[in-house]
DNA sequence: TATTCAAATGCAACTTGTTGCATAAGACTA
DNA sequence: TAGTCTTATGCAACAAGTTGCATTTGAATA
């Protein structure tokens, strides 16, 4: 499961909350992994019992408390582990492409909304990407290879993105023929 | 749940059985959707039981039965209705993005590894749509526009693809230097 | 002739992800 | 002052997807 590999790398260098590892997905990884907070808070809760992360709880005065998870040794070494495992093929599903596929049902004006309201996403997805950018890697050549390769994931991002834009645009007009 | 919708489109026009319908996930639809047998077995049992599809069993000389499915007029109308509803965004889950977020640990040769790999898979993919291209959609001025459409998803798969290979490439060669 | 492969179907257990609900305090806002 | 937002945590039920196993027949292979 990859969520907990994520966790870990999340967590590697500085600890953290299952509340600040959702601002980091809802920030610098957006465009990496995105998951909700019961997902995250029962996922490290199953980390620490299989002895992944150690939890620290730091008592509030009138709050709840926070419990800080750090990485332990074999939350280290599953890490190198999944590292070195080759990604297995995740299985194809454009629910979108499905519709293509039922053309004469799919009625104009609802095609034209989910088509434009996509597109509307795809952009508002470039600018998180410019602000990402713009934040942590505001000088490219000055990065060094550990942070120069998390860029590089931002990179394809946009350029994806643009690429589902430039289809959508070509798409639409041609419709409006 | 969007395996449903898949299912009744490609039940639409012409009735199958759970293995065809496999086979079009194998062929003509690879870049659209894909499920195991297990799970296409198992949602046509339960849309049968929800009178979204008839099923009519084929008995066939010293064979296990063929069982034939078909839409039902409940199964039209479950298809107009997922059409005109707008698809949720899908959550973002890039695993590979994430080893890139740990490159300081991902040893060099796994690391080459699982890139070169990926470059393999995607210019299979590349291959598959091209038979899908040469199949169906051989001579695209000819197409009505229900026809046309499907051939857009696949022009944005190839797009896709190649946005994919060229930056694989791209940080491949970086890695070189 | 024995073995294996492909066609065709399915159950059961498990993992992963979603939805709905709940709590509790401080800070903001109408 | 009452309501909503943000911080911060979690349970329980459900839906979706995966993995492992099992069956029957014909056709191909060794």
């Amino acid at each position: 499961m990859s969520l907990r590999a994520v966790i870990l790398i999340t967590l590697q260098h500085e600890p953290g909350t299952g509340y600040d590892i959702l601002q980091r997905f809802k920030t610098g990884l957006s465009h990496v992994w995105q998951a909700s907070h019961q997902q995250l808070y029962r996922e490290l809760d199953r980390m620490r019992g299989a002895g992944l992360l150690t939890c620290e709880t730091m008592p509030q005065a009138e709050r709840p408390d926070r419990k800080v998870y750090r990485l332990t040794d074999a939350g280290r070494q599953a890490l190198d582990s999944w590292l070195a495992d080759p990604l297995a093929a995740s299985p194809v599903r454009q629910p979108l492409f499905a519709k293509f596929f039922a053309w004469e049902h799919w009625p104009e004006q609802a095609r034209h909304q989910e088509l434009a309201a996509l597109k509307e996403q795809l952009k508002e997805r470039l600018a998180t990407y410019a602000d990402i950018e713009h934040e942590w890697f505001s000088d490219p050549k000055a990065l060094t290879p550990g942070q120069r390769a998390p860029w590089h994931t931002l990179r394809l991002g946009q350029r994806l993105t643009e690429t589902w834009i430039e289809w959508l645009e070509e798409v639409m007009e041609e419709q409006q023929e």
